[in-house]
DNA sequence: ACCTGAACACCGTTCAAGT
DNA sequence: ACCTGAACACCGTTCAAGT
């Protein structure tokens, strides 16, 4: 369990002093939302993989939500959204913001316990900035004014962020991992329910628990990026 | 502190027999998230809003996760989001749409506290439900394939959850209360990071400020509703 | 300066007991 | 059957003490 900022394992509580720093409780934050999840972070689940106590960390932050506020942002900077270039085509900037939002979703839906955390989070961190920053600059360089571009993002942000909500949700439901044991127990859940009361739910029903299995992200970003250039 | 279920004030402990149900306690469960913070629900708050111990509410629920979804299902049914007339006009359903979402939108911004939730409970309530079936038979209504009108709901129902999330969590930055000064201060805090690392996001900084303060929720869901039926 | 250990207030929840 | 009161394990965090 405890680990050193070298990597050789430590016996508790014989960590070298000055050893812990904020980028590594911060690693460690990561990794444990990446293995369990974000939600479950705890200071002493936090503490015991850095074979430390936990008011040691509070050398580093202020409080938790500091601390998950620092998580946050690693884990939007070791997304690395933004990492790839423009192509050269025409219509090069639509593409690229395909895959810019579609690696946000991926890292989103891959790392489930952040959801939460997301409304609320109030700061933007170096990482969110760099990001931001970025699209912005490739929406700009595709004709779009500050304002448009501006809004363009907040609208793909919300989007991506919400899609990524409900496939977790969703996937989650019920059904311990297997997709298609997940979307037959989904059907079934739904046509058990009265085909009397919600008659559109139960006739849609294999194609809900399709939507549960798989979001239609894809579908969605390409409707808000259509038609927005005259070019 | 406490109240009896037919509104008259109760000593604590002094509680009629059998008075305690399901229903009163998820009234006072949404009461407390529209007053307070779905988020800030404790068992013993709840309990107390009721006049009652907090274990009289396990004899009604197995647990906290099931009163907090019984909660967010009370919440779905008090937003009515679907609670509306279909026009007569030929783009009827468009507008019956625009003005459903809409309806969702503003109930999660002015409940701010439901947010966490929402990516976290996995079971469509009777509330969601009935609404579900709702926007499914207007969008089939206007001539959408079952699948065309599952995803369209997914992606309207994506965008909405993401918008009001980025909506709550960046109207809380700052500023405690007044708009105008919460988006003075952002704009500030903005321009106040140097130019040269993220130069588009300083440039950009009024228009950033405007989104936070007011999120442009109508013009992408316009754009998600824009040329998708032929007619 | 940096970390530890004991302690505090609060949380969800169990359990045995009251009526 | 329905509710209470005491207790348990866990949480974030404070504080005084160690080196």
């Amino acid at each position: 369990m405890a680990r050193s900022h070298a990597g050789i394992a430590v016996a508790p509580g014989k960590r070298p002093r000055g050893s812990l720093s904020r980028e590594e409780i911060l690693e460690a934050g990561l990794l444990i939302a990446k293995r369990d999840e974000l939600t479950r972070l705890t200071m002493k689940k936090l503490a015991g993989e850095l074979g430390v106590t936990p008011m040691a960390i509070y050398r580093h932050f202020e409080n938790k939500a500091e601390v998950i506020d620092g998580v946050l942002d690693l884990f939007v900077r070791d997304a690395a959204v933004a990492d790839h270039e423009v192509g050269k085509e025409p219509d090069a900037w639509r593409r690229w913001t395909l895959v810019t939002f579609g690696k946000m979703f991926d890292a989103l839906t891959q790392t489930p316990g952040v959801m939460p955390f997301l409304s609320t989070t109030s700061r933007f961190g170096p990482a969110a900035m760099s990001a931001l920053n970025a699209v912005l600059e490739v929406l700009r360089r595709a004709g779009m004014s500050e304002k448009q571009a501006v809004d363009t993002f907040a609208v793909l942000c919300a989007y991506t962020i919400g899609a990524a909500g409900l496939a977790t949700a969703w996937s989650r439901a019920d059904g311990a991992g297997d997709p298609d044991e997940e979307r037959r127990r989904m059907r079934l859940s739904i046509e058990a329910t009265p085909r009397s009361d919600f008659p559109n739910v139960v006739d849609a029903a294999a194609d809900l628990a399709g939507v549960l299995q798989r979001f239609p992200f894809q579908m969605g970003l390409e409707r808000l990026l259509r038609r927005e250039l005259p070019d």
